[in-house]
DNA sequence: CATTATTATCGTAATATTGCAATATTAAAT
DNA sequence: ATTTAATATTGCAATATTACGATAATAATG
């Protein structure tokens, strides 16, 4: 016990959870948020901007990664992160869908 | 340490993370689907469809709840549970703005 | 009021998440 | 090649989440 039981769920439902389950931190929506007013982004910064220490930054990068939201590439000394836009546009859709597939009408 | 440093984030970071927190799990999606299907809904239907043991779903019910996503009313013996439309849309538009206030300039 | 059906709560075990100090890795600059 | 600056990984402690059996509460029905 303890953990999820992925196996009953559509493969749907368990893509939109485990994208919703990176947003599920303010650290993370922050962090895009930051990244993605910047022209580019070092990570050196958002240990600053954020306010947690840089190994747990680095973390919350890698979970934003995992779900293709991240694309990085190197920039003089620094690794530059930005947003994957295709990807970003795909779950913007997707989570769009599910708010509007939901029928509204009560009992 | 373990949780989450909530108090260093801005109220509205921290209120779309606890939001995408609810729908970080495939049985509180499929059972927001779900219900929206119904015209009403029986709890009980639930531990049937979803496949999860009835103290578990009322624990994953009362986790939406908890976010102002239902209403429930008693329809006779049963409890009937239905979307609060108001929240519904209240979050969708939530959502959409973090999606579409993000620019995607890239480094 | 006793019975039955449905939902909620409690207690507990298993697993996951969060966070950071210490350390390793990486790549540019000297 | 050494130093320096930035990021990643490891290990671990604290807390949160998930799940369910047992049990309580609630309300309709006989």
């Amino acid at each position: 016990m303890g953990s999820s039981k992925t196996h009953i769920f559509s493969i749907e439902h368990n893509e939109l959870a485990q994208v919703a389950k990176v947003l599920a931190h303010p650290a993370r929506i922050a962090i895009l948020e930051y990244i993605s007013k910047q022209e580019g982004c070092i990570c050196n910064d958002l240990v600053d901007e954020i306010g947690l220490a840089q190994p747990t930054i680095s973390q919350h990068l890698n979970e934003i990664k995992k779900i293709g939201l991240l694309q990085g590439s190197f920039e003089g000394k620094n690794l530059c992160y930005c947003i994957d836009q295709e990807r970003w546009l795909e779950l913007q859709h997707a989570f769009n869908n599910f708010f509007s597939n939901i029928n509204l009408n009560c009992c």
